[in-house]
DNA sequence: TTTAACATTGACGTTTACGTAAAGTTCAAT
DNA sequence: ATTGAACTTTACGTAAACGTCAATGTTAAA
């Protein structure tokens, strides 16, 4: 179990981030017997998720959707459906990043391939 | 050459969008007689970029920086060879972040894998 | 047990990326 | 020439995601 502070600098992030994300509902941390926020491992995978969701542009908003639906209670048959539909649709959109990255690379690499001829060219 | 409103909805951002991203030295299309903007080919190319690099999560100021250098004059050998360097940099920052979606992508599978196999059993 | 370091909850401030309304100007069509 | 739609700048407003005090409570070590 760790403090804020030791979570906030695993994870290089502020402790008022830390205590952002608990304030709109991402992060439950347990609390001492003094009311002080104690970190278990399962809250640093979950920050870990949050966090690399915030890199690829997500929204905290939609970070949270994505969270708690894979967190919460999933014994319900429907719950079970609708998370597999959701989780689909996430994979699916995961796959057209990808393929548009590649093709942004692709691009980068030609219009760089088009300068080192350039600089070739200058050089001799 | 289009009108701010006919190049807002190609693209499907707001006029004021437009407005906003010459406020901040991004695009800067030229001006009729009468002082309205005018996008040309080269502008909406250039606004594609913008908002490529916004999809993934990048600040309208590291945008500018990338265009900007992109879009500069590269004649200068010096400025040449800075240039590739940046780009190769950042070929390398996509090629990370295909692999990081890609496992992601395994991760999301792997779990949507456990919730099939769990209404599987449900069923019987 | 006291003290320094760290924690807590407000609450107001800041930046980014626009939204929106006002007041006036230009354009295209009649 | 007129008019309505679209354009202009100016400027204040806003939501998200924190930063930054301030006032107070907790903890761990000496």
């Amino acid at each position: 179990m760790k403090t804020i502070q030791e979570t906030a600098e695993t994870f290089e992030v502020s402790t008022r981030t830390l205590r952002y994300y608990e304030e709109i509902g991402l992060l439950e941390p347990d609390r001492s017997s003094g009311n002080q926020r104690k970190y278990s491992k399962a809250d640093e995978t979950r920050l870990k998720l949050i966090l690399r969701g915030k890199k690829y542009g997500f929204s905290l908003d939609e970070i949270r959707e994505m969270v708690l639906l894979f967190d919460e209670d999933r014994s319900g048959k429907k719950q079970l459906e609708r998370t597999i539909e959701y989780g689909e649709a996430r994979v699916r959109e995961i796959e057209a990043s990808i393929k548009e990255f590649q093709a942004l690379k692709q691009e980068m690499e030609d219009l760089l391939e088009g300068f080192k001829q350039k600089l070739k060219e200058e050089k001799e």
